[in-house]
Parts: structure tokens; sequence; C-alpha cells
DNA sequence: CCACGCATGTAATAGGTTACATGATTTA
DNA sequence: TAAATCATGTAACCTATTACATGCGTGG
């Protein structure tokens, strides 16, 4: 339900299910994911909502395109949605539920790598967040005057993105060095506490 | 089918849906959410795959128990998913989706109440996890070795629950800064780049 | 001419939510 | 005796993923 409400709040211009992919895999990447095909579902079903409509578009380069734009009903329930406080409690993060349960393979040396992968792909997420900040929104970085209404909200939206990147970074950082130490051959009393076997 | 391993990773000791779910809203809150519908449908499906057996026990408060425990082939399925690399780029953050389209309700005060009382609920659950961390890991803030291997993971998936929390809440006040010099009536040129209308 | 990017869609299946249905025991 | 907690489950529905199917135009 809430993709169909995130495709409303894109579509304020006009685009193409394949638009509102690439949309999703650029700007709006850091909190919705969606698929192709599940983009077309929910556009076919808000137009026979009422929420949008459609035309087909010849184009120069391709083939034709299906074009959908917002209807009056279509903003009414886009307003609605922003209206609803905010959902809470139904984080699923596979990674940490993983990591959650990793004492099962006995393997430290495991652990330690899972995190450090977890890492690399956090730092290159970041990397990513922090271009589009610094080419889009760099202006604001002193001034918030120079933004528009719409940018100022993207801009608040990106930062959360930062700041949990950042903070995700911290984490595996902190948790690497916890696992070096304990992993570390100067233990020499590690079957203090080791359960099993 | 990631439900299904958590269950799964749950059960390295016996216990029945109901117990499961009492698991979900403690400990596992922060990285998984589920329904009790949902679990009791997981856990058939998982012993109809041969990963789970159970067995009904007479409770002398309240009704019967269907208790299950694991199975080898349930062990070996954990240790595969334990194996496979961290799943990422599927975040589904509603209400940074709600923040980033707000700006169409044309009211920053709501966008301000929104951020606050995201603040107000981030720190409820920090408060949570922290009660959690000082209870249960108390021993191991200054040194890990008192651990064992099954706390000492769960610690860290803890940590990372803890240190999202307070990037969150640092989000929102820097957010929350930001909106109230942009709203405050101190900016006499507010039109300068206001669009639309 | 082939691979790649553009472009749209369907079918089968899996995963998850909400509502519904039931009933025992304990505590106020 | 009424409400809360313990306890299990089904049915209807919705949402999402994966795989499949199709085909144009451009650049190498």
């Amino acid at each position: 339900m809430s993709l169909d409400n995130i495709l409303l709040g894109l579509l304020s211009r006009p685009a193409s299910g394949y638009d509102l992919k690439t949309a999703f895999d650029h700007g709006s990447r850091y909190f919705w994911a969606a698929e192709l095909s599940q983009i077309y579902l929910s556009l076919q079903r808000l137009e026979r909502e009422g929420c949008l409509r459609s035309k087909s578009v010849t184009s120069s380069r391709g083939p034709d395109r299906r074009v959908y734009s917002i209807t009056a009903r279509g903003r009414r329930r886009l307003a609605t949605w922003l209206m609803d406080p905010p959902p809470f409690g139904q984080e699923r993060i596979g990674y940490i539920a993983q990591l959650y349960f990793m004492d099962v393979l006995k393997d430290l040396e495991r652990t330690r790598e899972f995190v450090c992968e977890l890492r690399r792909k956090f730092l290159e997420r970041i990397r990513i967040y922090q271009r589009i900040e610094t080419e889009t929104y760099e202006s604001s970085l002193a001034d918030d005057s120079s933004l528009s209404d719409e940018d100022f909200h993207r801009h608040l939206a990106l930062r959360a993105g930062i700041m949990t990147m950042e903070a995700r970074i911290r984490w595996c950082e902190e948790a690497v060095a916890r696992i070096r130490v304990r992993n570390s051959p100067t233990r020499a009393r590690r079957a203090g506490q080791k359960k099993g076997e």
C-alpha cells in the first residue's frame, strides 16, 4: 500500500513506469525499494481506482511509453497518507537478524568478515548519498533559505540516510574491534565461558 | 522466507508459537517484527518441510501448547542462511517516505510536529534498548570476555539498534532546528524561492 | 548482427496482514 | 462474573518477488 502512496508522491510530474523505477534507484533508494514489475502492477491498480490516468506516448527512441499523471483523487489520497502518523515497529533488517544468530556457526572469523562486508556496503552507499548532497543541495549546507520547500524536505530525508549510514559504519568499526580482541590468540583462557562442544 | 530462518534461530531451545511471539516483541523487536498468525503459518510450513518437529504439551495453566524443536535438517538450513551474504538495498522506511513528499502539504508546522513525534518514538525505543543493555549485558561494557558467544553476538546486534536510534534522534534534532529557522517569522523574504502558488 | 538500454507487461508463487473463530485459566 | 492473559488456528485478502515473454532502436 505504501508503494502506491510513494508512486503518487513521485508523480507530482507525469512519468512512465520505467521513469519511476529509475527515480527509485536514484533519489529514493535510501527509504524504499521496488521491482519494476511491482511498479507496473501498482500503477494499473491506481489507475483502476481513479487516482491516476495514463496516455500512451510515442517515443522517438525506443517503444511507446505509457505516461501516468496524478488526478485530483490521487492528490487527495496522497495528502491523506501524509497526514497519517509515522508507521513504527515494523523494522526488517535481515543482516542484523543473521548476526544475532551467528554464534551457532562457532566461527568468529566469519562473523568478522560478515561485519567487514557490511561496512564496505555502507561506505559504498554513503558515498552515493554524499555525492547527491554536494551535487544537489550544496547551497543549503550554509543556508536553507535558498532551497524550495520541495528540496528542503528531500534534503531532510537524505540527511536521515546519511546519518544512519554514518552510525552503521561506526557500529561496524566498534564491532570489528571487539571481535578482534575476542578472537585474538592473546586470549589464552578462552575456555572460560565457551559453551557447547 | 527470512521469518522462517529467524524462527529456526530462535528455536535453539524448544518453544511454542506464542512463546516465539513474545520473543519477537522483546528481544528481537529491533530487527524484525511478525504477527502471531504469520508465525503459526511459518511453523507449520517448517514442520512440513522437516525443519521442525512438534509435540502437544498439556499445560498446567491455560490450554495445550504445541512445542516446536529444531531438527538436524532445520539446523542445516539455519547454517546455510547464516552463510548467505547480507541482504542489502531493500530498505522500507515509511516515515522517511512520508517526509520526503511532505512539502505537498504546504505546512511546515505539520512537518515539524511529524519530526517531533518521530523523536518521541525513537526516545521511547532507545530507552527500552538501553534498559536491556544494562540489565543483560552490564558486565560486557568493560570486558567482553565474560560473555558467552551467544550473548556476545546478541549484544553486537543490540548495539546496532542503540546506535541507529541515537543517530535518528540526532537527525530529528538537526531537522527540527532547521525547520524552526525556516518557519520563523524573522524570515521576511520568504517569497524568494517559494515555488507554485 | 549482437549486445545493451529502453520499455511494458503477465503468470506463478511466496510472504504477510487483518479479521474471524474458539476456548481455557487466572485475577480482580 | 467479567476482563485479561494464555493459546492455537483458519480464511480472505493484499503485497511483493521471480521468472518469463516481447520487442524497438542505437552503437560498436
